[in-house]
DNA sequence: CGACTTTGACCCGCGC
DNA sequence: GCGCGGGTCAAAGTCG
């Protein structure tokens, strides 16, 4: 069951996160050098490169589900709708640019709505017993765009 | 020492 | 053409 999560698509369907390297350290013109990766993205041939969304709701006080991943918060902003905040995380593994972002319903601060990007192409190094135990107790739903 | 978290600042796209 | 919002990154700090 661990495998649900895998559509049977193109496991390496990082397009999204596809970095292309571009040299573009100049970059003095604005202050921040935005690293030397630019997202250049936006292949208009690759159209197929359907980035898989995965919106899980969970009813859970915390919003640090681990699902046997490592996660590192790359962010937090705060959103219209809700007076609460969003985090953003992105799987810290080499290889692997998969992002999640959880987000609280200001209606029920008990909802925590996590929302995955990406697949993972790696093993979990983590107990997948646990993983299982939360699966059970969270409603999943799964939205693929 | 390593890994991860937090906050601020920055960039890009789109709307008007 | 300019402004806003959303999204991302960077550095410093914290913790085990």
């Amino acid at each position: 069951m661990s495998e649900m999560e895998i559509p049977a698509s193109s496991n390496n369907d990082d397009h999204h996160g596809h970095r292309q390297i571009q040299i573009d350290q100049s970059s003095d013109s604005n202050g921040q050098v935005m690293k030397s990766e630019k997202r250049k993205g936006d292949n208009s041939n690759n159209k197929k490169a359907r980035k898989p969304r995965y919106a899980f709701q969970t009813r859970s006080q915390v919003d640090i589900l681990d699902d046997g991943y490592r996660w590192r918060k790359y962010g937090q902003k705060a959103v219209k709708n809700n007076k609460f905040p969003r985090s953003y995380y992105r799987c810290t593994h080499q290889g692997c640019n998969v992002k999640k972002q959880v987000q609280r319903l200001t209606k029920d601060e008990g909802i925590v709505v996590t929302t995955y990007e990406g697949m993972h192409s790696h093993t979990i190094d983590k107990s997948t017993d646990n993983f299982e135990h939360i699966l059970s107790q969270m409603q999943i739903y799964t939205t693929s765009f």
